[in-house]
DNA sequence: GATATGCCTGAGTAGCAATTCAATTGAATT
DNA sequence: AATTCAATTGAATTGCTACTCAGGCATATC
């Protein structure tokens, strides 16, 4: 029987005993152990009384708040921030927000600070997040701010003020 | 008088007389020079007929559509947007904006896969973004979401469905 | 068809960001 | 005051992203 407290597991064998992924796996678990003790240490101060089906419960209920509206979802909705959380990117999609119409490539060239190719993959990031639309007119090339740009933008503008 | 179509500056000089930032320079200043005539073209294609003050109008049109709200907010902006662009900090937003309520770091750690000192740092640059906030409640301390947290993530939630 | 131009893609790399480790601070308990 | 514990901080390391470069494809012009 594996009793963390007075860590029986080390005292029965030498540590050389086991493979390493083994006491990897056993050094994770004993500090999974130690966070959860800790989190019965805080239901303890915070209901007073604390049996053990309440941390269950807690940590059921943070799993649950963490599933939220599912895991695809969010991993879309965390693809299009780190689209947006870069110098170059944002900086395309407040222009073409701004620009309420399409620009073409060589235009927008001339607003960031990349190379051609930089330019093309920024553009392709953006594009795959749905933040911006391209369309091909002849030689040149025209991308224009989608609904979901615009509106992150807009909420992004107003939510921070200058002030801090 | 230097002209590019004609390479004059490398004719009249070997390269090597030049320092090295001094081509770095001219290079950059040739690189531009190509962006730009890609956009006399382009606009040439687009307006008909085409004078330099025409480029020189639409450069201008295109910085201060660059320039937007000035530089400050847009800097701003940008770290909010890189402050949401992780895995872990965005669940950890996520789950306090579901809760609707401050959790303790001890709660936060069952949330996400970090250590301790790594949820920390993850915290700070949300706190540093204006994404939540702290408080110390005696040996514990207690993190909640700002408006400025909600409002973001119910438009990306709202704007971004999993349909794609 | 040959050439020029606009843009894109894949590979490689430099630099930065995210994580962990080690040590510290501050509060509470003894 | 000494100890324990929650949380933070700074340094070191790992991992990854955002570039550039080289080459390619498509369209237009000759």
């Amino acid at each position: 029987m594996l009793v963390w407290g007075e860590y029986s597991v080390f005292s029965t064998h030498s540590l050389v005993d086991y493979p390493e992924e083994l006491i990897e796996k056993m050094v994770k678990s004993f500090s999974m152990a130690q966070s959860t003790e800790r989190l019965r240490r805080y239901l303890d101060d915070e209901l007073e009384e604390c049996r053990s089906e309440d941390i269950e419960r807690r940590l059921d209920e943070l799993g649950t708040l963490e599933a939220g509206l599912g895991t695809a979802q969010a991993e879309a909705e965390l693809d299009v921030l780190s689209a947006l959380g870069n110098e170059t990117r944002y900086t395309l999609v407040r222009v073409l927000v701004a620009a309420q119409e399409e620009l073409c490539v060589c235009e927008l060239n001339a607003v960031v600070d990349v190379t051609e190719s930089g330019l093309s993959h920024a553009l392709s990031k953006l594009v795959d997040a749905g933040l911006v639309d391209g369309r091909k007119d002849g030689r040149w090339k025209k991308y224009r701010a989608t609904n979901r740009a615009i509106a992150l933008v807009t909420v992004l503008e107003g939510s921070v003020n200058g002030d801090e």
